[in-house]
RNA sequence: UCCUCGAUAGCUCAACGGUAGAGCAUCCGGCUGUUAACCGGAGGGUUGCUGGUUCGAAUCCAGCUCGGGGAGCCA
């Protein structure tokens, strides 16, 4: 006899009611009467679990009906149609099998957990409808990002995870090395002495896939990277991971507005996808994590994101009703309330904001005609703030070193990344999402642990 | 790193200066169609750690550890 997987019972059960058929699954929920019993099984395919009903006529009902939630299950029956009401159909057990018994302190209850304590059990947490639906969807919606971009010609490219250099100073790196702690060697001037680690030089763990990208994106014309990025910075916030996944396309012989274009393709893209695939995981994310998360979603694939400059929403924000915190200047940084308001309030849906003063960004952000300004673009969206933050690059030699020059990085650690300039180089763009925040957006979940398998945070690295 | 709130049974919480409790889970028993099944019973605690105040501390104070929320940094 064929095993069946539960995912396949629910799309075309038309194939399988009243045929014999075996499953293999673990116990969600037991609920016996003296001669009968109900299981909720899951065997990981499909959201919803497959009702197996057994009666006393089975050899081993009495250890069936001490079975606890978490047990593994092989069970031969009939699939018939189902006299409850809250499923289509039932599979009446003629052998049960169990497969793996479940020690009765198995800590994941019937009950509501809260996601501090699952987080303190990640290896199971993966059994519970809420994890089980936010990493379904993970999933389908890396497997939509990829489709996405293979489908309009882009090349993935594997970008280092080692590397040499602090990219564009995007923030802490974790060092790696072979040098002993306790006897670091030193050179003449008393700094440690990296041309005796295992590079030859000071190495790190990546905070961004994008200068090595830019070099393919000048040979292939599209290109994406997705992978993991680390940033060791002691941030405790529900948005920031010291590792997570992100994914940086860059695209030739564009500029800003293509580079918006494509960000707002590929976001709806991956919405739409998995609407379409997941919608029992979805339904239950509107119903129990964000209510207002399916209308919110829609609303995005009707609409057309916003676009406001930074001076603009300057303006907005200084003619503001609302009170901020932090006061509103031309010059500084927008902070966090104050993205939550364009988004949130002035715009209700994700919007871009470009072109900021080039003080406030990474030197290669090409510089506009204002001289004050750089082409770079970050999209806000509702709930999760920044989600994706992306320039058109500065492609003009003498542009690039002078801003190289006075934030006074050098040519030696640069070299190959001004070769680009020089040998074709053509305009350019792109754009990093943080894979993690889109999660978040897609699910309504509230914290970054919650959409990672193994989450690693300042003081945690547990697993 | 800063601000703020919290830590009591396996889980979710109550008790807020005077003998530490409930629901769920677990174990035992009952129940012929359940749906977070239901009904009855039992076991289960160094109240995060260290110190202090008090006749007496889960409760008040200090420090530490861990966690939540906010800020900064960013994706």
């Amino acid at each position: 006899m064929q095993t069946a997987v539960i995912r396949e019972l629910f799309k075309q059960s038309d194939k399988h009611l009243g045929k014999s058929i075996r499953v293999h699954g673990w116990v969600r929920t037991v609920r016996v009467s003296k001669s009968f019993g109900f299981i909720e099984l899951n065997d990981g395919t499909f959201f919803t679990n497959l009702q197996v009903v057994f009666e006393e006529s089975l050899d081993n009902f009495a250890e069936i009906a001490r079975l606890v939630t978490g047990s593994a299950l092989t069970v031969t029956g009939t699939l018939v149609e189902s006299p409850g009401a809250k499923q289509p159909f039932e599979l009446k057990a003629e052998d049960i099998v169990i497969v793996g018994s479940c020690a009765p302190d198995y800590p994941l209850q019937k009950k509501r957990h809260t996601f501090e304590f699952l987080r303190t059990i990640a290896h199971l947490r993966p059994r519970t409808n809420t994890f089980a639906a936010v990493f379904r969807v993970r999933s389908l919606a890396a497997y939509a990002i990829h489709k996405f971009f293979q489908e309009r010609n882009f090349v993935y490219v594997h970008t280092p995870v080692i590397t040499g250099s602090d990219a564009e100073g995007a923030g802490e790196m974790f060092r790696v090395t072979t040098l002993g702690f306790d006897r670091t060697p030193r050179n003449e001037a008393g700094q440690v002495d990296f041309t005796r680690d295992f590079f030859g030089r000071e190495t790190g763990l990546t905070v961004s896939g994008q200068l090595e990208a830019e070099t393919y994106c000048q040979a292939f014309g599209r290109v994406y990277t997705f992978g993991p990025t680390f940033r060791a910075e002691n941030s405790h916030t529900p948005r920031h991971a010291a590792e997570f996944w992100m994914i940086e396309p860059e695209i030739a012989f564009a500029d800003l507005q293509d580079d918006m274009h494509l960000a707002e393709d590929m976001m709806k893209y991956v919405i739409g996808y998995v609407l379409d695939n997941a919608p029992e995981e979805m339904d239950f994310f509107n119903k129990f994590v964000d209510k207002s998360l399916l209308a919110r979603l829609a609303n995005v694939l009707q609409s057309d994101f916003g676009h406001v400059t930074y001076t603009e929403a300057i303006d907005i924000l200084k003619n503001a009703s609302e009170k901020f915190e932090y006061p509103v200047e031309w010059g500084a940084d927008l902070q966090t309330e104050h993205e939550r308001y364009l988004a949130e309030k002035h715009m209700q849906k994700p919007v871009f904001v470009t072109d900021y003063p080039k003080q406030i960004k990474a030197f290669y952000m090409r510089l506009n005609d204002d001289q004050k300004t750089v082409a770079a673009m970050d999209l806000l969206v509702p709930g999760v703030g920044e989600i994706i933050g992306g320039s058109q690059r500065e492609e003009r030699p003498a542009y690039l070193e002078q801003r190289m020059a006075e934030l006074g990085l050098s040519h030696e650690d640069y070299w190959w990344y001004l070769d680009l300039r020089k040998y074709g180089g053509t305009k350019h763009a792109g754009y990093g999402l943080g894979f993690e925040r889109l999660i978040m957006y897609l699910t309504g979940m509230g914290n970054i642990r919650d959409v990672i398998s193994f989450p690693r945070t300042p003081k945690n690295a547990e697993f």
